[in-house]
DNA sequence: AATCAAGCCAACCGCACGCTC
DNA sequence: AGAGCGTGCGGTTGGCTTGAT
């Protein structure tokens, strides 16, 4: 069952997030910034309060959120953490790369806490937690990295000599090379994706409409999430483009279970239905539109830990007003495990 | 199988802080 | 200086899930 959605006096809505707003967000988010909470549901289509917004994304739809089991090294570091800061649960949450200062706190009173009054008389936290945590830990890894010394065996050769065209400019070429990796098959697309980024030289690119790359945020990191949980997301019908939700009684919750990426990726895998949608007019709606005649984001704040690159930026193009298959790439990125330059494979989020 | 209770956690709320003008 | 605005933080709520009976 799904919490019944309610609203306030001035039309806002409350309550659980649907897929449908989640994508909207999502979208927006990820194209545009989070220039300004306030302004932002207006023209992302939502009917929520900017904070309702902000909240969502930040608890649960900003990439690197990392969702599933606690590790023992977590749940040492809250147990020690508040025990010093006590209930200073964001300063906790930035010693624990992934975590949310709202998934800390609800941890801490489900579980830690009740833990430490069990044994604080005679028996040592960490003995105890180190017995109990059979959680999964999350791996960062830089086994997935696309250096640049290794970027053309990720190539097909078509895509190659369509890149090194000579008649072309590079625009051009990267378009062209674009539409090619959409349209092979999909175990070879994402890592072609990430090479044509590679193979332009884009390190720290962004589009003037999009967000722009924290002040450490220009390199990208592999955060690979436990992903325990059966999943089940929304589809939709091809042929009416209404919505349509797979067993799923919590559907908010399931369509996101695991990290986003997850997600992003699966659609990126097998749902040409949901990408069909992303790229139709009815889904980028007149807010876009709205704002990109009438307002560009110019500021945006430091808190991103992503990189939205748009392809057509990357590749010098004005024009982006129209959504497509070869205009957005979404990559995840956090400093503390990067290399400057390089591409990772778990961390090419979708193409919106 | 049905009911109940406890636990979990996503989301809301109010307040405080920082920034701009 | 202080008013207005946007954002972040911590406390709280309440609907959903799960396990016990």
């Amino acid at each position: 069952m799904v919490r019944t959605p309610c609203c306030d006096q001035n039309g806002m809505k409350k309550g659980t997030w649907t897929p449908e707003e989640d994508r909207k967000l999502v979208a927006y988010v990820t194209r545009y910034g989070c220039w300004n909470w306030r302004q932002l549901p207006k023209f992302a289509g939502l009917k929520r309060c900017g904070k309702s917004c902000r909240l969502r994304w930040m608890n649960y739809l900003r990439p690197n959120v990392k969702r599933g089991n606690y590790t023992h090294e977590e749940e040492e570091t809250i147990t020690r953490l508040h025990a010093s800061l006590g209930n200073k649960w964001s300063a906790i949450a930035a010693e624990l790369p992934g975590r949310t200062d709202n998934e800390v706190k609800n941890y801490w009173h489900t579980n830690l806490k009740k833990r430490q009054k069990q044994n604080s008389s005679s028996v040592e936290i960490s003995q105890l937690e180190k017995s109990s945590s059979n959680s999964t830990a999350s791996i960062i890894t830089t086994d997935n990295c696309l250096s640049p010394n290794n970027v053309d065996d990720y190539y097909s050769s078509e895509i190659q000599e369509v890149l090194m065209e000579p008649n072309n400019n590079n625009n051009n070429n990267s378009n062209e090379a674009m539409k090619m990796i959409m349209s092979s098959n999909s175990t070879s697309r994402s890592s072609q994706l990430e090479t044509v980024v590679n193979k332009n030289n884009i390190n720290n690119v962004h589009s003037p409409l999009s967000p722009q790359p924290s002040s450490s945020g220009s390199e990208i990191s592999t955060t690979t999430t436990d992903t325990s949980t059966s999943t089940s997301r929304a589809s939709t019908d091809n042929n009416n483009n209404n919505a349509t939700t797979e067993t799923t009684t919590n559907y908010s919750t399931n369509y996101f279970v695991g990290d986003l990426s997850y997600n992003f990726n699966d659609l990126f895998e097998d749902d040409q239905a949901f990408q069909h949608e992303l790229f139709s007019d009815s889904f980028w709606t007149e807010p876009f539109l709205a704002d990109h005649n009438s307002y560009i984001p110019t500021t945006t704040t430091h808190d991103h830990d992503y990189l939205i690159t748009n392809a057509n930026s990357l590749m010098d193009s004005d024009d982006l007003l129209s959504p497509t298959l070869d205009n957005i790439l979404l990559f995840t990125s956090n400093s503390s495990t990067s290399t400057a330059g390089y591409f990772y494979e778990e961390n090419l989020v979708g193409l919106l």
